[in-house]
DNA sequence: TCAAAAGTGTTCTTATTACACCCATGG
DNA sequence: CCATGGGTGTAATAAGAACACTTTTGA
């Protein structure tokens, strides 16, 4: 056995799925893989953990090395593990997702790939591995996740119009909501401050701007709530 | 060692948590470790995955093991990863979860271990391993679970009354429920099949036996519901 | 006749849904 | 003055929570 079919004999690995939000659609950040197998076909991130190192950290490090950013909101979903789900030997993975805000940061491929790419939700195609499955598990806990708790108000600016929110929520969950009924609940919670600021520049009535109370906002992710949309 | 050789020394398993009910408390099942590490302290009943081996595969094998039971409704719940959490190595596990009905079956110690026993939920001691966080996590996840599909029916005898459904979930959510807004949610869910018969030879008024409406229950598994206790 | 668990309704409060028009701004 | 998106309230319905007494049986 070489030592490449050796070191693939059992092997752990993460994959990331890497949701991206830039105002409109849901979009999740693909690699075109530069190696064999499905080389060329794009793929969500991921790489092998090193043996001193923590999932969450291995994860961290690929979102990292993709998008330079640290400290993201990143949750583990499950652990993928078919036996012939790698090619080439045995090789479960575990995937995480995370929620950024596309336009802040700058994507350069990492070592393991040839390039990466923003994708549209609706855009995907067929990925490689059993990476597909992966994206659709990782997008329903998303979904579940935001029904119950504050995430994903990470991804607006630190000065939003409720607009911009719904807009959010309705890209994460795609479905439309009631502007009446979205403002009050989201309103009523108290999880937002008024800034008595207005929009500037716009070619209709300013929106009036608002942040997150940040005690409240630590609160609610401690302790989740129920979002009944 | 060499960077190869370090990937070699990883490996992964699975850990079940084997909850059970038995009428009254909700017990889990826990084996007293035959060997090192942590030999003779009590941890969750697991093994190695096999390397042809589906994870889920080996879940089912190590809960037959134990208790001779296949087809049990099993969940994988997530991995646990931390560089330091076997002794040994770098061993990853990943942590499933079932629900059976404890007088069914009997329980017989595995290759792995000393001996099995059931323990109620509030009596687990300290555990081998990061075991009492898996459990944690497990029990955490079976409590939303509950919440949200009807798992754990399959733990009540074919006929029962609304009060042993109503044992089970309190058993579960570890929580006290109203009995008339219990009967009330449960009865309006057209869950549930009256018989039109009675409990026999109880010294107290006897109770009305149901059965699950399977058609209906399928359905909820499958589309799930929610059920806000 | 006692103990034990079964069975049963109403009221109050809160949350959810559906729905349509006027307002402020820049071009 | 027009196009654009911002902003507002109410009524009807549904869901959830709190709460106490009578019934049936075996011992």
């Amino acid at each position: 056995m070489s030592e490449v079919e050796s070191f693939f004999k059992s092997a752990f690995s993460v994959d990331n799925v890497i949701f991206g939000f830039d105002g409109g659609d849901l979009k999740v950040l693909l690699i075109q893989r530069g190696a064999a197998p499905f080389k060329g076909k794009w793929a969500l991130p991921g790489d092998l953990v090193y043996p001193n190192e923590n999932l969450e950290t291995a994860a961290e490090r690929v979102l990292e090395q993709l998008t330079g950013l640290r400290g993201v909101y990143l949750e583990q979903v499950k652990a993928f593990g078919a036996v012939n789900r790698h090619p080439l030997g045995r090789v479960i993975t575990i995937a995480y997702y995370s929620l950024i805000k596309i336009s802040d940061y700058t994507v350069t491929p990492a070592s393991f790939a040839q390039s990466a790419r923003w994708h549209s939700m609706s855009e995907v195609g067929e990925l490689a591995f059993d990476h597909n499955e992966i994206l659709d598990t990782c997008l329903a806990q998303l979904q579940t996740k935001v029904r119950n708790a504050p995430v994903g108000f990470e991804l607006l600016p630190p000065k939003f119009t409720l607009t911009e929110l719904q807009q959010l929520y309705e890209a994460i969950l795609v479905t439309k909501l009631d502007k009446r009924n979205f403002r009050k609940k989201i309103l009523t919670m108290g999880l937002l401050l008024d800034l008595n600021e207005l929009q500037e520049n716009v070619a209709h009535r300013p929106a009036r701007l608002y942040q997150f109370d940040k005690e409240k906002y630590e609160r609610f992710v401690a302790e989740g709530f129920s979002f009944g949309l």
